[in-house]
DNA sequence: CTGCTACACTAACGATCGTTAGTTAAAGTC
DNA sequence: GACTTTAACTAACGATCGTTAGTGTAGCAG
C-alpha cells in the first residue's frame, strides 16, 4: 500500500523531523502520539506513513542524524587542532565542540542522551555503540595526559564521566537568549575540565 | 466506592511504591502501565486504587518521599560538620551527601531528575520549588568560598550546575557491584569540584 | 453471632494508541 | 490526453490506557 521510503527526503518529511524531535526530546517518545506529530505539521497521523514505516522509524531517524552531527562536529574540532597538540588542546577542542553541540542542538542532544531506551533492541544497540564510540575519544585525550604526566586524577573513567555529563546537562538549561554566549559556556567548561584534571599545588599550609 | 487515602501505610502499598518506583525510573512514568505496576505486586490493576488515588498520586507520594530524603541527606551531613568548617569543609560534606545519594539511591535519583514533568502543574511547581532549594544550597557554599577568596571560577551559577550535574549523572551509571566502593566515589568527586573550584596557579613556563 | 471495614476481585467504560485499508485529488511523465 | 506516482484523506481495526462500578470475602469489633 503505503512505500515504506529508506530515507525519507521530502519537504514534509522535514517537517515531520522537526516537529518529532522538537515533541521527543521535550515530552519524550512515549507521551509523543502519532497524532501529536501530525498535526504540528498540519496532517493526519495516517500521512505519516507516506514519509515514514513506523513511530520507532523516526525515533531512529533522528537519532542517526543527532549522532552523526554530534560526531562530525567532533572530527571537525579535532581537523582544526593545531600541528602536534598537547593533551590540553586536545581536550579543549573536545570539550568546546562538545558543549558546543548540547548548547546549540539541545533537542538533538536531549534525545540521544534519554530516548535511547525507546528504541528497538537493534536499534539501541547501534546507538549505545556510537555513544561509546564518541565517549571513547575523551578518555583517550584524557589517558594520553596522564601518560604524559600532564594530567592528575584519581579515576580517569570517573573524570571522562564527569567532564561528559556535565557537558550534556547544558542541552536541559541552556537558552542563548540567556546572559552567556555558546562561546562563553564553552569557555567555561574547557577551564572546569583543564582544572579538573590538573594537579593541585595546594596545600601550602607553611 | 473506594477510599482514597492521604498517605496509604500497609504493605501493600509499599510493594506497590517499590514497585512502581523501579518501573518509573528505569522505563519513565508514561511508558510504565497500571497493569505493569499492579503485575509486579501481584494483584490486578483495580485494586491499586485501594491504595492511591489515581497514577499520578503514586508519583507525587515518590516524588515527595525521594526529595524528602535528598534533603534529609544534605541536612544530615551539614549537622556533622566540625564547628567553624571552611568553605572547602561544607563543599566537601555537600558533594559527599550529593553523590552518596545518587549512587545509593539511583532509581529516586532518576524519578526527580528526570520525571518530574509528569507531574501535575501544581505538584510539578512543588517540586521544582524543592529542587531549587536543594540546589541553592550549593550555590551558596561556593559564593560564600568565593567571597573569601578561596575559590576561584569564571562563573559560579554554571560551575554549581556542573558540580550538581556530574553528581546526578552517577545515578545513570553507578552500580554498588563495580569496582567502586560509594566511599572512593565520593572521594574522587570531592577531588573533582575542590578541582574546579581552585584557582591555578598553573602556566610556570618559566 | 453480627456488622463493619479493608482489600482483593471481575467486568467494563470511554479514550487514545499505532497502524492499515482503501479512496481521492493533484502533479509529473509518456 | 492517458497513465503512473505521490501524498493527502476518511474510516476503522484491535490493543491498551487510566479509571470506575459493583461484588466477594476474610478479619476484626461490638
Amino acid at each position: 500500500m503505503h512505500p515504506v521510503p529508506e530515507a525519507a527526503i521530502s519537504a514534509t518529511a522535514d517537517e515531520i523531523r522537526e516537529a518529532a524531535l522538537e515533541q521527543f526530546a521535550r515530552d519524550g517518545y512515549s507521551s509523543t502520539s502519532m497524532r501529536d506529530i501530525a498535526s504540528s505539521v498540519g496532517i493526519k497521523a495516517a500521512s505519516l506513513y507516506n514519509h515514514f514505516g513506523s513511530k520507532e522509524a523516526i525515533l531512529w531517524d533522528l537519532t542517526l542524524t543527532a549522532f552523526e552531527e554530534l560526531l562530525r562536529c567532533r572530527d571537525l574540532a579535532i581537523a582544526n587542532l593545531p600541528d602536534n597538540p598537547t593533551p590540553q588542546d586536545r581536550l579543549a577542542c573536545l570539550v568546546t565542540s562538545h558543549v558546543a553541540f548540547h548548547a546549540r542542538n539541545s533537542n538533538q542532544a536531549l534525545l540521544v542522551n534519554s530516548q535511547l531506551a525507546a528504541l528497538s533492541k537493534t536499534h539501541y544497540r547501534k546507538a549505545v555503540a556510537m555513544r561509546a564510540q564518541y565517549e571513547a575519544t575523551m578518555r583517550e585525550v584524557i589517558d594520553e595526559g596522564i601518560t604524559k604526566g600532564v594530567f592528575t586524577t584519581i579515576d580517569a573513567r570517573v573524570t571522562t564521566f564527569a567532564i561528559l555529563q556535565m557537558g550534556m546537562a547544558v542541552s536541559g538549561w541552556f537558552r542563548p537568549e540567556g546572559p552567556l554566549t555558546v562561546s562563553d559556556l564553552c569557555a567555561i567548561y574547557v577551564d572546569l575540565a583543564a582544572k579538573m584534571l590538573t594537579p593541585l599545588p595546594l596545600k601550602r599550609k607553611e
